[in-house]
RNA sequence: GUCCCCGUAGCUCAGUUGGAUAGAGCGUCUGCCUUCUAAGCAGAGGGUCGCAGGUUCGAGUCCUGCCGGGGACGCCA
């Protein structure tokens, strides 16, 4: 993608945003009443600064549906001050004529409000739920913000693994959470098309007529990746040649022909670096064949990703590879020589960081250990040679090589100086794994030293770096090699589609397009829920032998309750084929608890939805959706919805919201409900 | 060695940013399909919140130190 068509596509997705339906979030009933209980006990108290916190409970248990305290006025006096002095008066104010429709009944308990919400208020909840329709559970809470979401962000010419699909995943839910919650959204793949390039293009162009006429040409450049990994160990391999691994073996005899010792394969290997080395700079400085040649190759590799996006259903705005950065990048690295925020790290700043660090172990610094300061002085000769830009700390980021190449930290900052003229953003949040924190720590640093964020509370451009856990196996804990990671969730999600497909094909009343289609429905849902529920951070287990291991872990995390639990409620509403009333039309009945648990998880949605976003954590609205669907799935087996009664209509409302709410918020978190499971 | 993540029921995880008697799902056991889809419902059992100190009226939550599992520490990305 060119710079004008990324502004092109910029402006249209501004346009979207516009276009958006979106509700105010203080107009929503909680946020509502929380609003005017916070205004009651500061005109009461005369303070302007308290916050009461309301908490949702059990009304079997503890009598009431909200429990309310204010943790200002607890915080002054310890809980026996406040019990004495405060509560009386919270509860006076908050059983004043104002709240009366609001509050059945206000009791103290302990250091608590207990409150109980009318029925008239519940139900009156409802027509937020029934009137917004399928904007319900979007706001305007975050649109003072632009984000731009950096995910997916494989590596051109090689596998998709592991750690890119948990990424693209969560990336995605993550966009459609801050979308949802009214912020304008950039969703960006950052896709590495430069790094390790050369071996790519010199290996295609020595290489690509001993391929087979069968290869595609993702498969020529996964083998070249192979080729290269390989060759790489060969030299590296310390003993004589026949001790190599078979495989290593073989590719030898068929790439470095005439390699018959370890000396001549060492030779060989040296002139393929430097013929790479030689191909990346023609790249770099812009060589027409170089780069028309380079087109081609990421344009194979990213047909392929765009295979798993398809399979996923997901979409990715901003296709930007590090070669659209690296120009800028380089600039920046220009300027940042000129005004000295950039050195070349000569053998005197070498010598000079050397003397720090010795005096740091002469003191018996912490910061300064034995081992700290061999390392140190290691990192210190490599550096020598190279253009950094020195961190507080002692910490350098290098981000010029000494043959004056680029490297990913000078594309990566690059990025961040363009995406800022790009998009003009409030975040740019990353979604890559939890190994590449050090990296993005030091990123940060040194893009504050460049000025290109300010630090500090004045910030005006927060970076942030969302890590996950990694896939393991199953059986050794272990996180996934890159190789099984792909094939392995392509191969989940295919057998997932057959799974699903087998519980419906022998069935009469299902034609195979039903079939299929809600098969694949669930497989992607239960793929996605399954790397959704749990917090990020921790990892996700995987089999690699066994795939019906893996596929009855997604049957059991719960996706497919959720979706039954909106599919339920969609076939009592289409039984019903009647017109369904307005919620002040309702006879006044009293609603069970289990009803004013139900409506109050409904109402939590939107609250729940900006919580995720803000929190860039989409379990947060998963895990609050698997309580609502466990309530509603008690509900209407106990509360017979289209049975003839007083209550009829009144569960008719409550369905058709949990229909709605759960449909909304699924689709938020990248799950479609099927007509029928 | 240094830094980061994790440690809560047999297993997988929550725990609303320091507050009520620590909660779910799965698995186990027991019931429920002439009544809107049993991918469901009801119930039982299951806990030294890794260990040891500390701060606090109050700690699973905050601080310090240990123990165990995983990860990072490249002029790769």
């Amino acid at each position: 993608m060119r710079e004008r068509e990324a502004v092109a596509l910029r402006d249209r997705v501004i346009a979207d945003t516009h276009a958006r339906p979106r509700q105010a979030f203080a107009a929503y009933p909680l946020p509502k009443l929380r609003a005017l209980v916070a205004e009651a006990l500061n005109r009461e108290s005369g303070q302007t600064g308290l916050r009461p916190q309301l908490d949702f409970t059990d009304r079997q248990k503890l009598g009431g549906d909200l429990a309310i305290k204010v943790p200002e006025l607890l915080k002054q006096g310890g809980a026996a001050n406040y019990i004495k002095t405060h509560v009386p008066w919270i509860v006076q104010a908050l059983s004043a004529e104002g709240f009366a429709s609001i509050f059945a009944h206000v009791e103290a308990k302990g250091m608590y409000v207990n409150v109980r919400l009318t029925d008239r208020f519940l139900l009156q909840s409802l027509s937020s739920v029934l009137e917004l329709e399928r904007a319900f559970g979007f706001s305007d809470a975050e649109a003072a913000r632009s984000v731009v979401v950096d995910y997916s962000s494989p590596n051109v010419a090689k596998q998709l693994h592991a750690g890119h699909i948990r990424s693209t995943i969560i990336g995605h839910v993550l966009c459609n959470l801050h979308a949802a919650a009214g912020a304008r959204v950039f969703r960006v793949n950052h896709i590495n098309d430069f790094g390790g390039f050369g071996f790519t293009l010199e290996g295609y162009r020595r290489w690509n007529d001993t391929f087979t006429a069968d290869m595609s040409p993702n498969d020529k450049l996964l083998k070249l990746y192979a080729i290269r990994r390989s060759l790489e160990r060969s030299a590296a391999h310390e003993g004589p040649l026949h001790t190599l691994a078979a495989e290593d073996k073989q590719i030898i005899d068929e790439y470095l022909e005439g390699a018959g010792s370890k000396d001549e394969l060492r030779v060989k290997y040296e002139t393929f670096v430097t013929a790479s080395d030689g191909a990346f700079e023609q790249l770099e400085a812009g060589d027409p064949k170089q780069v028309a040649f380079w087109q081609e190759l990421v344009a194979f590799s990213v047909a392929e990703f765009q295979k798993f996006y398809d399979a996923l259903g997901v979409t990715i705005d901003f296709t930007l590879g590090e070669s659209f950065y690296f120009k800028a990048g380089n600039e920046l690295v220009e300027a940042a020589l000129a005004s000295g925020k950039a050195v070349l790290f000569t053998k005197e700043l070498g010598a000079a960081a050397k003397a720090r660090a010795d005096q740091l172990l002469a003191e018996k610094s912490k910061l300064m250990t034995e081992p700290l300061h061999a390392a140190a002085l290691l990192q210190i000769e490599k550096d020598i040679g190279a253009v950094v830009i020195p961190l507080p700390n002692d910490e350098r980021l290098v981000v010029r090589r000494s043959d004056g190449r680029s490297i990913y930290a000078t594309r990566d900052l690059g990025a961040i100086a363009l995406r800022r003229r790009l998009f003009n953003p409030t975040d740019i949040t990353y979604v890559v794994g939890q190994e590449q924190q050090l990296h993005f720590e030091r990123l940060f640093k040194a893009a504050e030293v460049l000025g290109l964020v300010k630090s500090g509370d004045g910030h005006d451009l927060a970076l942030e770096h969302l890590f996950f856990g990694f896939y393991v196996d199953a059986k050794t804990g272990k996180k996934l090699s890159s190789r099984e990671g792909a094939s392995n969730v392509y191969l989940l999600l295919q057998s997932a589609t057959e799974h699903f497909a087998r519980k419906y094909q022998d069935d009469p009343a299902w034609t195979k397009a039903d079939v299929d289609e809600t098969a694949k429905q669930l497989a992607v849902g239960s793929v996605v829920f399954n790397d959704l529920k749990k917090d990020m951070k921790g990892a996700v287990e995987i089999s690699s032998d066994d795939l019906s291991v893996t596929m009855t872990a997604f049957e059991k995390s719960g996706g497919a309750y959720v979706v039954y639990a909106a599919c339920r409620a969609r076939s009592i509403l289409r039984k019903f084929q009647g017109e369904l009333e307005k919620p002040e039309a309702l006879p006044d009945v009293e609603l069970t608890a289990e009803e004013v648990d139900l409506i109050l998880k409904l109402q939590q949605i939107p609250e729940k939805i900006v919580d995720a976003a803000d929190q860039g954590n989409p379990s947060v609205l998963v895990r609050h959706l698997l309580d609502t669907a466990t309530v509603y799935n008690s509900y209407y087996t106990h509360s017979p919805v289209l049975k003839d009664g007083d209550v009829r209509m009144h569960r008719l409302l409550i369905t058709a919201a949990v229909c709605r709410a759960l449909e909304n918020a699924l689709r938020i978190c990248h799950i479609e409900c099927p007509q029928k499971i």
